[in-house]
DNA sequence: CGACCATTTGATATGGATCAAGCGATGTGG
DNA sequence: CCACATCGCTTGATCCATATCAAATGGTCG
């Protein structure tokens, strides 16, 4: 179905045990991800982690972007989540990873080991508090997401433009690091209708696009009422 | 729409803060929800929390059924989850609920302050890990509700089927507290939809309909095939 | 230029929603 | 005790949003 070139890239500097010695004295749970860890990169379509594989590494987005999804048993793919710049993901409570996370671009990640945050859990509070408190954050993320696979078409575009909008744009030009498929994927939606309501969206002066991935929201207002 | 007689029960003993006192030598976080709580009852269809309402207390059914939702702003109503005894419900990362919660049926819950817990997960780094993993089990929960809501009606029908199977049935008869307009809200489905598809359960023998909230599973392995 | 892939556009099909009516259980008042 | 209203559920007829199938367009890279 989605002939993605798998072009898995090698860990850099992958069983790196030396960065949990640095962990000891820092403070601050997972938010400390950044002074403990080691690079990795990956490039377009490389897979990250699988479902289903033990759960070693706690991922922070650096540069690029990534999804995370599930393949469901008819072949169709659901996207349970694009991670940008700054973003956390593949903390899990149990051993197992419970999606899938690909490079949707080339991407830069933080990586530390899930043990390493695990057991600054078990002495520090704090920390706990604050693995909660990632999970919390997630838990609502996906509520939201949720609520946006009963709307209709329109308002499940309408709401992607919003969040991207609100997460990748300085300006009001938004530069979509993902194709249409992705984008049908985590809407549940085929990629025709995603690429008819744009169009619709762009006749009634909604938006604007000057390229496919390449969307300047004109009349934001206007997708916020279709919505909430 | 849902015209439901708002029977909302006077909370029996509320402000109970000498349980508060007893939680101190308890170990074993929201698990100890049990030894320190007070008991309320609620009737059918009385409300327990509303969205964004402060979120002071946290919640075990002992007996009865509850469901937790929102509205939508076209007026629709999504059921996030159903309840039922030993299961806890309203605990939230931030100061809000997210959702409202309603009696199904007649309902006892145990009841706890929040501040309680988080107080303790604050001294208890075991506690702290019982309240992430709790919410990480909740996050599964949804992640896997968001993955029903993108399947075919008798797919989404057969899932609730079998997931109420395992979690109220003795045998392989069930007996449901919800109505199918509950039902309907949970699938993101219409009543009638959801109707139609048990009758052709039944018309496949895969399931026996005694009464309408009475479902003897027949064929559970056929509704398995529908879905994973 | 020409092959390839992503995206858009067009024509048609269909699953589930909507609108409307019937049915069976439960309860109420005469 | 029975006529009748009510409520939850089922069944029927039709409609519509989105999927599906198919083709055209456009951008990118050799």
């Amino acid at each position: 179905m989605l002939t993605q070139t798998d072009l898995r890239t090698v860990p850099v500097s992958h069983s790196h045990t030396s960065s949990i010695a640095r962990s000891a004295p820092v403070r601050g749970g997972i938010g400390a991800i950044e002074t403990m860890g080691s690079q990795m990169k990956f490039s377009a379509n490389a897979e990250i982690f699988g479902e289903d594989e033990p759960a070693e590494y706690v991922y922070k987005v650096v540069t690029g972007a990534v999804r995370t999804y599930k393949i469901l048993n008819d072949g169709r793919r659901q996207i349970s989540g694009f991670y940008l710049p700054g973003d956390i993901f593949g903390l899990e409570i149990g051993k197992e990873h419970q999606c899938s996370a690909e490079a949707i671009n080339g991407v830069t990640v933080l990586v530390v080991r899930r043990s390493a945050i695990v057991s600054l859990a078990e002495r520090d509070c704090e920390a706990a508090r604050e693995l909660w408190s990632f999970t919390g954050r997630e838990l609502r993320r996906v509520q939201e997401h949720m609520l946006l696979l009963v709307k209709s078409a329109q308002q499940r575009v309408a709401s992607f433009l919003l969040e991207m909008s609100k997460r990748l744009a300085a300006t009001d030009a938004i530069e979509l690091p993902m194709s249409r498929q992705d984008i049908a994927d985590y809407l549940g939606l085929t990629i025709e209708t995603v690429s008819r309501t744009m169009t619709q969206l762009v006749s009634e002066q909604t938006i604007v696009l000057p390229s496919s991935r390449r969307i300047v929201l004109r009349n934001a207002g206007a997708l916020r009422r279709l919505n909430a």
